[in-house]
DNA sequence: GACAAGATGATAATGAGTTATCAATATAAA
DNA sequence: TTTATATTGATAACTCATTATCATCTTGTC
């Protein structure tokens, strides 16, 4: 990640810009508006590199390939739409989970996912 | 899923003393103490028999091939060990979410994955 | 016990996602 | 501009999980 080029802007752009978890395909998708000839394989380089210089972090939803969205942001969780299958950010959390912990358990993370349908979806 | 052979009844043994989402492998390896020869290729058809017949259910947990419990369980969640790997059930729940819902998003569902380490590992 | 059909195990094949390769191109310093 | 080299895009190769294939073995019925 040393040079500036068309393509790792369009990228970081798109991922400003959507400010959601996207994958590398929707990253593709999105950033060739910007820059028509772009190829898969820049777009997963770059964001390796953005993972690699902790700009950007790694999403993972159950039984679904990464995603990545910009690093920095505070604790928050994620809303999987069920028919455009776009996953949103949310705010808020429950926080506590220790009532659901086996005795001699000790938790240090937590995930959750909401799934349903996003307003585009239900429009 | 017509007959009754020793490998379907020593997986599905395995999955009830187990008692947690067990990976095919993880299958694999429990269920060849009850028979040595046990291939992998007769656990993804059983565990996949087994599903479609409705005795187990798939449990996806972020990043992770899937694994397979037992159906018939009442709500719960899961906790993952981030040392032996082993996923454990959970009970209780939070329940409310929608407090976390933007404006016009209807949830329909909701996973909660803490993480974390067992009191095996613990010890 | 004999037999037909289902089940098994070894392994080749598949599929989805990701990475490696390499000639051509673009960046940025001189 | 020139130049050294980082980057790109097309695509072959790879990885990992899962499924298909098929000769052999088992089950369960007669």
């Amino acid at each position: 990640m040393e040079r500036s080029t068309r393509q790792r802007q369009a990228i970081r752009e798109v991922m400003t810009e959507l400010n959601r978890p996207l994958s590398p395909t929707e990253v593709l998708e999105a950033a060739r508006y910007k820059v028509p000839g772009l190829g898969i394989a820049t777009v997963y380089r770059t964001l390796k590199g953005l993972v690699e210089e902790g700009s950007a972090v790694t999403v993972e939803l159950p039984g679904e390939p990464p995603r990545y969205e910009l690093a920095g942001k505070k604790h928050h969780h994620h809303f999987h739409c069920n028919q455009c299958g776009k996953v949103f950010e949310l705010e808020g959390c429950p926080g506590d989970f220790s009532f659901m912990v086996p005795q001699g358990f000790k938790t240090e993370k937590h995930e959750i996912v909401l799934y349903g349908r996003c307003t585009d979806c239900l429009n």
